[in-house]
DNA sequence: TTGAAAGCGCTAACAG
DNA sequence: CTGTTAGCGCTTTCAA
């Protein structure tokens, strides 16, 4: 390895080709109107000398750059890291590459203002268009199309991916109550995340369609971490009069819930019955019974929506909305009663 | 938002505070030689045009960019997640952002020349030095400094990070060997992989250090993958002589083997030990006894060599070893019995 | 079929 | 303290 030598440029390669740099230009970008030797001396030296186009200058110069970015707060959160294997996927089956922008830390730019910076940051200069997960921010600035997936903002005025979490929690709050369940505690997710509070809002519209009234005292506050769930979950099972099932905004608080159970000595399902939204991988090795929001699927869609709008197809404003449903989780709950 | 209107340009925000160019890029970089009212003004210009400023341009002219690129082949596998945590992690703590560039598939960038060209493509242009994760090149053309985690080359012609995973191996050999298994399988990791074959060498030199004959039927192909897993193990334990244990080359095979024991209505750990290597969360929840490579540590700690890099300390050739050791999921172990 | 030259947005001398 | 000027490596007219 050597990392002292200039990078080799167009200009090297035009040289020892004994052409013009706008000649190398052309084959490099696959312009028909190059003599065919030529093109396969210059194709050879490329390759003698190890040439790799400056993405930066490229960027400067044209329009296409097959590039899009994605957008995500952190990159450790299994939520974040679903909806990348969705995005992945779809990358995989694309053109494109992908260009992901974190600062690592979701308090460190989980501003709308961070948020608008790296978007034009991004798609002023390298990028076709981005995808940004769970945005904030009401408005972008950008010369390029966004689609935002999980947006905090209900009407956002962009193209989104969004999940029906309103239907979805009216739909766990059925089996529930269809359970025989009349005391069911809920971790809220958080406050400010526009998908939490429509999770909050079918918790409580199911109650009352179900004639069960409301107990203030069965609704925790949460931050859709593991940590949060345990406390408020541990917090829940020690009143005097507990819940009989939790419904946690997200799983990850519900993991925090199978935690404290198994502290007290509870059994799931047969003493608590935990349902928590997302889906991910841990939740179905626990057996915990889940919402699938298609974290991977909204991924997925937001890069086919996002090629489209690069493409120039006019769906500005679209709202995709991916339907979430209930998850019963009994085929690994009996794999794992089986095993142990 | 509007994606029509040209970017807003330096030389948009010059004329508007009525100054030159230069003046304004002294205030974007910090420089300390200009007046604090114009400074004040120019910034105000720059909030309320909503500037920011050019990546592929300001690359192109400045050494420094604050950007670290992370180069991984298929970012929805959980080996690359976990790696990427770690990462994660340490750009959160440094002043650098993350640039991650992968083409989604791991056919579709596996190869030598891929891996090279993703390399020079981001050195030589915006990045200030690349991670690159599992990579099978034997060799970089670059301008700027890279770290490798887990390479597949044993002893790469760059800086690296590497798991004992020899040590590692024989470990796990050791505290099956001491249960009194003597019949133990082994579900190989990819061929072309180094550390696969590191940790095969460690299975072996294991059973000859106990004085057991090593029983070639006992060990299988296999490709990192859970499918995979599942069907050698299987056909492990149709053996008309089956093991008592088997070994798997990660843990995404070793799920394969849980899969696998569980159709044959074996129980684990009674009628049957599993370990893997690398230590992913289902592991955790499975309950699987695993070998910690430290995979998110191995990320932190190749941005830590990274930045010292790109900072001109020189570690050019270093390659810094991480103890992998056997973990023990016993707690978990109870954790899902007692909960079922 | 090719080359010369302009310029993308920015930074970094160099003058003033 | 500020403006002028010269490129960074590339694509893209426009001529030849």
């Amino acid at each position: 390895m050597n990392h002292k030598k200039r990078a080799v440029t167009i200009q090297d390669v035009a040289k020892a080709a004994g052409v013009s740099v706008s000649t190398v230009s052309r084959v490099l970008n696959g312009k028909i109107d190059v003599a065919s030797d030529t093109q396969d001396r210059i194709l050879a030296i490329i390759g003698d000398l190890g040439y790799t186009s400056n993405l930066a200058a490229r960027s400067m110069r044209s329009y296409k750059k097959n590039l899009i970015g994605l957008v995500v707060p952190d990159i450790g959160f299994p939520y974040s890291i679903e909806i990348m294997k969705g995005v992945n996927r779809a990358i995989a089956e694309s053109n494109f590459d992908l260009l992901l922008y974190t600062t690592g830390d979701i308090q460190k730019n989980g501003t709308d203002l961070h948020e608008q910076h790296y978007v034009s940051l991004l798609n002023n200069s390298i990028t076709d268009g981005v995808i940004i997960v769970a945005s904030a921010a009401a408005e972008f600035i950008t010369n390029a199309p966004i689609v935002a997936v999980d947006p905090h903002v209900v009407n956002p005025n962009y193209p989104s991916v969004q999940g029906t979490n309103y239907h979805g929690s009216l739909e766990v709050m059925e089996y529930l109550i269809g359970q025989g369940h009349r005391r069911i505690g809920f971790i809220s997710g958080r406050q400010d995340v526009g998908s939490a509070g429509r999770r909050l809002k079918g918790y409580q519209d199911a109650l009352a369609n179900a004639g069960i009234d409301l107990d203030e005292g069965l609704i925790t506050p949460g931050d859709f971490t593991q940590k949060i769930g345990y406390k408020y979950a541990r917090q829940l099972l020690k009143l005097s009069n507990p819940p009989t099932a939790i419904f946690a905004a997200n799983d990850q608080s519900a993991i925090g819930v199978f935690e404290a159970a198994e502290e007290l000595g509870l059994r799931i399902p047969e003493d608590l019955s935990v349902v928590g939204f997302d889906n991910i991988s841990e939740a179905k090795y626990l057996g915990l019974t889940t919402v699938d929001q298609f974290l991977a699927d909204m991924g997925y869609v937001a890069v086919q929506m996002l090629i489209k709008l690069i493409g120039g197809e006019l769906l500005e404003l679209e709202t995709y909305k991916m339907q979430t449903k209930l998850v019963e989780r009994t085929s690994c709950q009996k794999l794992i009663q089986t095993a142990y």
